[in-house]
DNA sequence: CCCGTCGTTATTTTT
DNA sequence: TAACGACGGG
């Protein structure tokens, strides 16, 4: 193959030599995919196969050797991690891709949005609502919603978004045919462009329709862009793929296809396999569908995994292969063989962890081999604190993924709405948020007061307007909730009016600093000094922390629970280092923060070895050198309640688990599991039955499922040939001779022989597979030992 | 406004 | 089981 490779490159006499050196590391698949144009394209890109160096690699030859100039380059992703990662390596092979617009789908969107926002009915100065924003909001638009229709019904109304229904539309009934979803919709919609606001659904839906409905905006679009590229489609979801159906010009034959070679060229990245986000809204049909919307598509499968080893392949294999919608995929290991995967099962999810602290810390001690290289993986975060516990217990370093989310911390938020409402004074949520923030007895009543007489304001604004108004939707000026506040101190109850009167003075100060980034100090000299260093927009974050009085509230916070509120404000501040003190500096820092909750850990001891804790979703696009797949249960992982369509997509997200691992593999199934309060008995995972026994080395007692499920199942309950169920010492009975037991050092072995040491203590000898007779005090071994039969 | 108690309810979650 | 939200008393 790489013959091929290398002949091909020979063939291509005008190649640079940086092009000639980055395409000879491909295989031939993906030095087809990097240098294939003239029609769509759809890289089926199987785990570990080099789909980010295809994507990068593609770029660069793309702006370096056939003279696209990188402007014209837009490049999606789903994490701003990964538009982080591609952007870097694109770079680093054409310095040129620094141009191109490498983004993920939703900062795309806001950056489209903050160009044509008069189109789109919306503040050009706009903050983006997350979705706890976006219910305390809509509690607020329709106050007689319960919370858990409120919840409800800001699911729905996010779930239209991803079809890009709006409230009008006809086809909301899919949705929600209740006649009331509508109207709280609607009224969900005005609030929020009242406020200024959009949420995550705006943020692809928006341009949609504005691409869709305005044909100046569209042409511009099609003559901006003329390669569109996207990763991980198969998490898409509807309303991403009608934005990309815009963008490419395909219902107008702007995308290229043989009749059209240089239309816009659309390459999207993806493996129907590793789709696992359909209840967040991604369409699996988009990506088995794609061939069929963007015709005269070209696919190019890349099979060859560098990840795993062939066992790992294996039996993921055995997994996603009884999945019907696919496209179809065999992955070959380039890596060959390895160790054969483990499958323990377990009494219990103690025992469960147990098993694994054994498993890593042994590995730790006698083999050296680092803490960093084990990953736990579980498909509910729940199922983490049995592991939290026992590694705290036993001193095992580990790092949990995902769970305690940066940006969902209380002060974190308290900061985000501060700045977001100097950003937006209309910004009623972030208002509300910080207002009362640390107590200034403004209460709810005075909150409400200010905020009806706000919006009182605006809607006399908008009668009085005449044609020569803003857009629609655009709010005029007149709606500003601090200065709404201001104008009504008189008004307010003397406690409420001395609080507001202190959070007007902290506002003002900030707004102050905002105009005059020399300092601070009313009156002084607004003009920057030649040769001052201009200050970041981290001054702003520190001083605010300091006035507002929000660090010393989360100050005595940290004392009561020991928390680490103040550094983590401190940490945001470090964060907004690299933009500038000023309006445009705070809406860039703001729109990173919203659309990239991915803040880089921020731990600072990131770098040192320890256990990965994380759930099965958690890992998608990561990789470690053991990995242990735990709770393989019925119930659990699949849940009981799956359809055969949700089936399938837990096939996959199994898939997805077992194909993160490099080196080795574990599965631990437990017996009984405590959940909800209750202790249950559990069968084993059907995808256990689907690995197929013969392909894993089985440990432990085998639920009846699972030993039913084998053809060679005359191994388990097999009795020893000694067995003296009158022993009394559990011990003894447990360690009786001719059990079949695993060490995690010296592996499988059978004991044959009992006895009793010098001082008294039960012996046994163990004759192990491969290597001699070893001698144990099985008491003292209780770690290391697992009986495997009975 | 803070604290305790009772009742409810339990997946997965980029942006 | 345990964690979180709602509610009521001080």
């Amino acid at each position: 193959m790489e013959e091929s490779v290398g002949a091909v490159l020979d063939g291509m006499e005008q190649l640079s030599d940086e092009a000639r050196s980055y395409l000879s590391v491909l295989n031939s698949e993906q030095l087809e995919a990097v240098v294939h144009e003239g029609s769509p394209l759809l890289i089926l890109a199987g785990a570990g196969s080099g789909k980010t160096r295809v994507i990068t690699t593609k770029i660069a030859y793309l702006i370096g050797e056939r003279g696209i100039d990188p402007h014209q380059i837009l490049a999606v992703t789903f994490t701003k991690k990964a538009a982080n990662e591609m952007q870097q390596r694109a770079v680093s092979l054409e310095p040129r891709a620094q141009y191109s617009q490498i983004r993920t789908f939703h900062s795309f969107g806001a950056w489209f949005l903050r160009l044509y926002a008069e189109y789109a009915g919306i503040d050009p100065n706009f903050t983006v609502y997350d979705d706890d924003d976006t219910v305390s909001l809509l509690q607020k638009a329709c106050p007689k919603l319960t919370k858990q229709q409120t919840n409800h019904f800001i699911h729905e109304i996010s779930l239209a978004k991803d079809y890009c229904y709006t409230s009008s539309s006809q086809e909301l009934d899919e949705i929600d045919s209740d006649p009331e979803f509508r109207i709280v919709y609607e009224a969900y919609e005005k609030r929020l462009r009242q406020t200024g606001n959009v949420d995550f659904g705006d943020l692809i839906m928006l341009p949609y329709l504005v691409l869709r409905d305005v044909e100046y905006v569209r042409q511009k679009l099609l003559a901006r862009f003329k390669v569109i590229m996207v990763d991980e489609y198969q998490d898409s979801n509807v309303a991403q793929f009608l934005l990309l159906q815009q963008l490419s010009g395909v219902q107008e034959g702007f995308a290229a296809c043989s009749a059209n070679p240089d239309g816009i060229y659309v390459c999207v990245v993806g493996d129907d396999d590793q789709s696992i986000y359909k209840f967040r809204g991604a369409e699996i049909k988009n990506i088995l569908n794609f061939k069929d919307r963007f015709p005269g598509t070209k696919i190019i499968r890349l099979e060859k995994n560098y990840r795993s080893t062939a066992e790992i392949l294996g039996i993921a294999d055995n997994v996603v292969r009884h999945n019907h919608g696919r496209l179809g995929k065999t992955l070959h290991a380039e890596k060959g063989n390895g160790k054969q995967p483990v499958l323990a099962f377990l009494p219990n999810q103690d025992e469960e962890a147990d098993f694994c602290g054994d498993l890593i810390k042994l590995s730790h001690e006698k083999m050296g081999i680092p803490y960093g290289d084990w990953a736990i993986l579980y498909r509910t975060n729940a199922q983490s604190l049995t592991f939290e516990s026992n590694f705290l217990h036993r001193k095992i370093p580990y790092q949990i993924v995902g769970s305690l989310k940066f940006y969902e911390r209380e002060e974190i938020k308290d900061m985000l709405a501060f700045l977001s409402l100097i950003a937006n004074p209309r910004d009623e949520v972030a208002f509300r948020r910080i207002v009362n923030k640390p107590a200034r007895g403004i209460g709810a009543t005075t909150q409400e007061k200010i905020i009806d007489r706000s919006r009182l304001a605006l809607l006399a604004d908008e009668s009085s307007a005449d044609g020569a108004a803003p857009a629609e939707g655009a709010a005029p000026a007149s709606f500003n909730l601090v200065q709404t506040s201001r104008a009504m101190l008189n008004e307010l109850s003397k406690k409420a009016r001395e609080g507001m009167t202190a959070f007007i003075e902290v506002f003002d100060e900030i707004e102050k600093k905002l105009a005059a980034p020399g300092d601070g100090i009313p009156g002084s000299s607004p003009e920057n000094l030649p040769g001052e260093v201009p200050e970041k927009l981290s001054a702003l974050i520190e001083l605010i922390a300091e006035k507002s009085g929000l660090k010393e509230y989360h100050a005595s916070q940290d004392e009561i629970a020991g928390s680490q509120k103040v550094a983590n404000l401190q940490e945001l501040a470090n964060s907004a280092v690299p933009y500038d003190l000023s309006r445009n500096g705070l809406l860039e820092f703001l729109d990173h923060i919203e659309l990239d909750r991915t803040i880089e850990t921020e731990d600072g001891e990131e770098d040192s070895d320890r256990v990965t804790l994380i759930t099965l979703h958690n890992t998608k696009g990561l990789e470690f050198s053991r990995v242990i797949m735990t709770g393989m249960e019925l119930g659990l992982f699949p849940r009981a309640d799956k359809n055969e369509e949700e089936m399938e997509e837990e096939r996959r997200l199994c898939y997805v688990g077992i194909t993160r691992a490099k080196d080795e593999l574990y599965l631990t199934s437990c017996a009984m599991r405590r959940m909800y309060g209750r202790t249950d008995y559990m069968a084993a995972s059907p995808f256990l039955i689907e690995i197929g026994k013969e392909n894993v080395k089985v440990l432990g007692h085998p639920p009846a499922n699972f030993r039913a499920s084998t053809s060679r199942n005359g191994d388990y309950g097999a009795r020893g040939l000694s067995h003296p169920d009158t022993e009394s010492d559990p011990i003894k009975r447990k360690y009786s001779r001719g059990k079949r037991l695993y060490h995690d050092d010296w592996g499988y072995g059978v004991i044959v022989k009992t006895s009793e040491s010098d001082d008294g203590e039960y012996c046994i000898s163990v004759q192990f597979e491969n290597g001699g007779v070893k001698r144990f005090l099985p008491k003292y071994q209780e770690k290391s030992l697992m009986i495997t039969d009975d």
